[in-house]
Order: C-alpha cells, then structure tokens, then sequence
DNA sequence: CATGAATGAGTCTTCATTCAT
DNA sequence: TATGAATGAAGACTCATTCAT
C-alpha cells in the first residue's frame, strides 16, 4: 500500500486545490477592487468562486488572509512590471516615460489590477487589521521610487534640492492615475498623453496676453 | 476607575440643538474622513458627539442623511473657496496655482476636509445608497473644470486640440494630491511646490548626457 | 392678588387641558381603531392632537393609560347604547333585532368605534399588560348578555338547555359582525339585514329536490 | 440553576436541515396565532425553536418571508379541509354544516390554525408589507364562498336577490367563530351546534306571549 | 476537500419615556 | 401647560467564523 501515489507527470487533474486557490483569488481581487475589503463578503468570493464560505476557510484562515493573497499577488504584478520598465532606460525622463506607459497597458489589459491597489491604499488606511498586517506597503515601491529619483540625479534631471519635490509629485500623478482614471480606459489614456505632453512642454503654452 | 457616569435620561442641562447637530457634523466629518461611511458607525459617531446613538435621529433621519449633511457642508466649503480662487485670476497659469494654493492652505486649516473628499470619492463608488443620493457633485466640479479650461483656450494657454488632455491631467494631479498628500502636510508642500515648479519647467531639466 | 380668578360662568377659553384631554382621546380612538396598540406610536397620537408627545404625559401617565382612557370611553358609549336597546323591547327577538340595529346605526354614524372595539379584543389577547388591566371587559357586556338570554327564557323564546348556545351563537355573531363587516358600511348593512332574514326564517329555503 | 449551557458555534451534531425548518413553523404558527406578527421577535421564535436569531436567516430571508411560509402552510391546510367538506355534500345546507363541522374539528386537532388565521386577518390589515405579500388569500376563500352560494341557488335554498345578505352572513358567523370561540374547545361546539340548531329553526321559538 | 447548519457579536433603527426649561 | 432634547432597551438583520459530517 503505497503511501503516495507517485505524483504523477504533468499537471493534475484540473479541479485541484491550488486551481481553486488560484481561482479565489482572481474572483476576489475583482471584487475587492470594485468593492473593497470591507463591503466584500465571504461569500460573495465563495459564490464567485463556485464553493461554500466553509471551503475558503481550508485556503485561507481568514477573509483577511485571504485579501492579503489578494494584495501580495498583484503588488508583485505590479512591482515587476514597473521594475522591469525602469531597467529597460536610463534617464529619468525615460523611465518616466516607461512607467506611464506600462500603468497604461497593464490598465488595458487587467483593468482591476490598478483598482484593486487604489482602493488597496484606501482600505489600508480604513482598517488597522490591514495596516497592521501590510507592514511597509511602499516595500518594494519605495525602492523603485529611490532607484528612480536617484538616478535623476546621476544624469542631472533632477536638482538634489527638488529631491522631495520631485517625488511628492510623482506620487501625485501615479496615485492621481489610479484613483481618478483608471475605471476608463479612454480617459486614463488622455490622461498619460497628457502628462507626457507636459514633460515635452507641449501640454501648456505662455498667455498670449495679459487677460483685461 | 471611573466608568462614565450613566448619563441620565431626560433632556440634559443647557442643551442646545444647533450646537448638538454642529458638534455631530464636525466628529462625523473627521471620522467619516478618517474610515469611511461604511466603518463609521452611529456609536462612533454619538460616542464622539458626547449623545446616545438614538438622539442621532432626533437630527438625521438616517446614517445616510448625517452622511450627506457633512457631505454639503464640506463641498460647499471646498466650492466656494475654488470658485473664490479662480476669480481671483485671469489667466490659466494663475488660475492653477490659485488653486493649487487654497487646496494647500484648506488642508493646513482644516485637514480633514481633503481626507473626506477624497474618501467620499470611493464610497460613492461602494455605496450605491451615496451613488444616488449625490448626484450633483460632479456639478459643481464639472463646472469649475470648465471654466477654467475654457478660460485657458481663451487666453491660448491651452490648445482646444488638447483639452481633454488637459482635463485628465488636472484631474489626475487635484485627484492624487487629495488622496496621495492630504495626510501630512509637509508632503502636501513639497507636492504643491514641486508641481508649481513643474509649470515653471524649473522642476525637471533635460539629461546632462546619455547615461552609460 | 386673587390666587385663582372666580371660574367665569359658563364655557371656559377653549384650549384648556379638558379640550385637549378629549381631543387627544379622539384622534386616538381612531388610531387605535385603525392600526392598534402595539402600532401607533405616542408620536402618532401627539401629531394627530397637535402636541408634542411630552406634552402626552401630562394628561396619561403612560401610553397604555391613554390606551385605557380610550377604551372606557368608547365602551361605555356602546354599553349605554346597547342596554338603551334592550330596554326597549320585551322580547328576545325583538332585544335582538334592536341590538342589531342600533350596532348597524352606531357603526354609520361613528365607524371607528366597533373597528376600535373590535381590534382591542385583539390587542387584549396580544399584550399582556391591556389583560390585565382590563379586568372583566365583558363587564358590562356579559351583564347584557345574561340579561337578554335570562329574559329569553322568560318569554319561553330560548330554551333553558340551550342556553349556552345561544350565547355562543350571539358572541359569535356580534365579534363577525364587528370583525368582518364594520369597514364597509354596505356589508354591514346587508349582514345585518341577512341576519334579520335569518330570524325569520326567511333567509334560506329547503332545497327544492336532492342534487343529483 | 444551570444557566442552559452557551451553544457552541459550529454544526451541532445531527441536525437536519428539513427538521428544523418544520420545526420553526411548528413554533412560529403557535407564536403567531397567539400573539400576531408585530409582537412576536424573532428572538421569540428562535428561542421556541432552540436555534439562535441568526439561524432564522438560514431558512428565510426575512421575518414576513417566515410569516408567509407559516400562512401558507396553515391556509393551504384548512382550504384543502373546506374544500374537501363542500365536495362532500350537494346542497348548501349540506355544506354549511359539514364546513362548521370541520372548522370545529380543525380546531380540535390544531387548535392554533384558526387563532392564526383569525389574527392573520388583522395582522394584514395592520401591517402594510403584509397586505402587499398576501394577495390571494381572498384568492381560493372566495372560490369556495361563491361556489357555496352558486350551488345553493341552484338548489333553490338561496333566492338570488339575497345572494349578498347570505355571503354577508356567512362572513360574519365563519369569522366570528374564528375570532370569538377558537380559544376555547367547549364554546366553540357550543357554538356549532347553536349554528346547526338555528338552521333547523329550533334554536329561537317563538315567544309564548307578549311580556308586560 | 467541501458543504451545510449554526452562532453571536455588532449594525442601523424605533420608540416609550424622562426631564430641564 | 407644553416643548425640545435626550436616553436606552429592544428589534430585524448581517456576517465572519466554526465544526459535524
């Protein structure tokens, strides 16, 4: 009597746990990104996901476990995807640039991906349980921040005394994106347009003369 | 170890009802911005206010309606001081740092009145209740956001080919500042100096050479 | 300084506390008969008397005594008139077909009081505290009830073994009348006369032949 | 005094769904009848069951919802009950007694069915949500009420020109021994049988000469 | 692995009642 | 006399969580 079958080559059957995992977790982050942590309920995930409230409880010890799978998922997405869009240039200018574009086509294709980490933020600063347990959120996004700035002033883009200033600003934009444009895609891309535009100078012109 | 003497029932001694409904709309206003409408609860909030959670309804008919009577008052206050800025200047430049400038000192006076918008912003979206219920709140914004943008094609500072550009632009950055800065004020400085040097190209200069 | 001015002669202004007694009697009489005890609120009745419902408890001490107030009132009334009714007869038919009459004109001329007699046979069974307060309600009304069947057997109309039917098919008229009929005023009328008929056997025939 | 012990949380061991759903309309028919819906909690109906309030939401989404399967349950009963006595006989005065006859021994059997309809009448009248849920239940009573009377005038025991004194009649002695003799077993056979009597004209004799 | 049946704490809301004015 | 401002107990309902099966 073996104890185990050998696992066998090749992937299992299809309705194992880790699908189903994987399963909960997509259907939550829509909903956490259309709802939020608090509105979401159990079984609306359960429902989603096809299963009893009870099972969620054999993947996850808790709803909030369960958003925190949520969470690292997708900030981890996200962090690659912004990582690499740094790596691939070497100005500030250009990988301002990059990131714009990659927050744009991740919003194209996984539209609640960046909802999901704007509510994210909200949520976080709703409930101290989500605080408590998303120990430095900015993580990884503080690194790329630093990484990103630093290198400005290597090439002379950015003045080290607009240090600060120059990264209050680009949160600004970047969480301005996310909260306010990217449940349209149309708008979000107006709004990445426009932002290159105002690098280029392009964006705004000088009065043409002083209005009465 | 005093428990708080059981408050007798009855009307109390010098009781006011403005006061009492001012004093509900001011602790509601800062914990419906610190949590949200949904975590905000009648006994946090009749807690603050020093009542019962029952005299709550001898002011409001609902959760909803305290909800909305700070909701106003707030706008309002945030409306007038916009529309009080634009008037101050002509041109589209000034317009925004005008703006730019009352956002910055509402939020040094009266910190939680950005937080509030900011999350009345996402619990409109949670909420369907709120949904209906404000329904003119792009109103006045809206209109704001064309006079100023129309105001700017006017002066030629802003090409009608981009308009909407712009439009997403100043939304993306009013939007980030209240939800990415209004917590700390030094940072909503530096975010508001950092943009203002932005207008004045001062912020970011071009790469002093291609980097490796 | 006269401590009380003389009580002028005749009607006093007339807002004074009996008015108001009576008028709060009055709207409550109604309310009660519409919806009953346990659903109108004491601000139902202050609203519908004009006062507040603090001003309430200057003339009951309590809903149920304002309850109470109502209920002696509009019970006498019926008692006064229903024993007018008996006296005017001799005969169990005849006591009968006056009682019928006189609950057909009492429910034209003021309707709400058999619905309020009729939902406060209810309301006694429902809560506890109108049970026990309103010991013996058949009081005055198992008095009649024993008079009109006492003289039934006198007069040789009813006989004595049957007595207890007969008062359980008279309870169970007068609560179907009152229960079934007494909100409309034309199915009163025809019960009313279709019980006359009955009385006289006039009601219902044999049938002509055995159905099939 | 053993405090009954706390429950604990979880599925208790053997329990059924099906069980406990009968066993709350068991519990909630009796609750009801007695004291109608506005009075009886949910907490009285969860107790009488021995379940907790939240389990109710298990079975039905809302207190009318469990009101509405308890009346359903008892009107489908005595319908089917009505029903099958008229079938039984071919004339009406056949019929009447067969239906008094089951009413009586309905009520011997569950003495709560009648208390239940009985105050589900008022309790329609009292409470709005109700009247708009049950629509029909005029539905299949005034099936048989017609039938009764259509029968009864082809048999010639009712003149058509009476047809509205005869229902009206039959109103009010159906509803006033519900209403007036359903709480008591004893009354109501007196009841019945005052009724059978009165139809056999030997209930009331004439008077044996006028009194004084 | 999963469901089904349950708990209990917590939410919004209502209402009789109270008492300073 | 009357109002106005309050209390607090109770009610319907929701939901994360638990556990027998």
């Amino acid at each position: 009597m073996a104890k185990k079958p050998p696992a066998r080559i090749g992937r299992p059957p299809s309705s194992n746990a880790a699908d189903t995992r994987l399963r909960i977790i997509a259907v939550a982050s829509e909903l956490f990104a259309r709802k939020g942590y608090g509105i979401v309920t159990n079984k609306d995930v359960a429902e989603a996901a096809g299963i009893s409230t009870g099972a969620l409880y054999y993947y996850f010890s808790s709803k909030l476990e369960m958003y925190l799978a949520v969470y690292w998922t997708l900030q981890t997405m996200v962090d690659e995807a912004i990582g690499e869009a740094m790596r691939s240039q070497r100005t500030f200018d250009g990988r301002v640039r990059a990131i714009l574009e990659v927050a744009h086509s991740l919003n194209a294709q996984e539209p609640h991906i960046a909802q999901f980490l704007g509510t994210a933020r909200v949520d976080r600063l709703r409930h101290p349980e989500l605080q408590e347990a998303i120990t430095s959120p900015p993580g990884e996004g503080a690194r790329i921040m630093s990484e990103l700035i630093e290198g400005g002033i290597e090439t002379g883009e950015v003045v080290a005394a607009r240090r600060k200033q120059v990264e209050a600003v680009l949160q600004t934009i970047f969480v301005g994106l996310v909260d306010s444009q990217s449940d349209d895609l149309g708008r979000h891309r107006q709004a990445v347009d426009g932002l290159l535009a105002l690098l280029d100078h392009k964006l705004l012109l000088p009065a043409k003369r002083a209005a009465k």
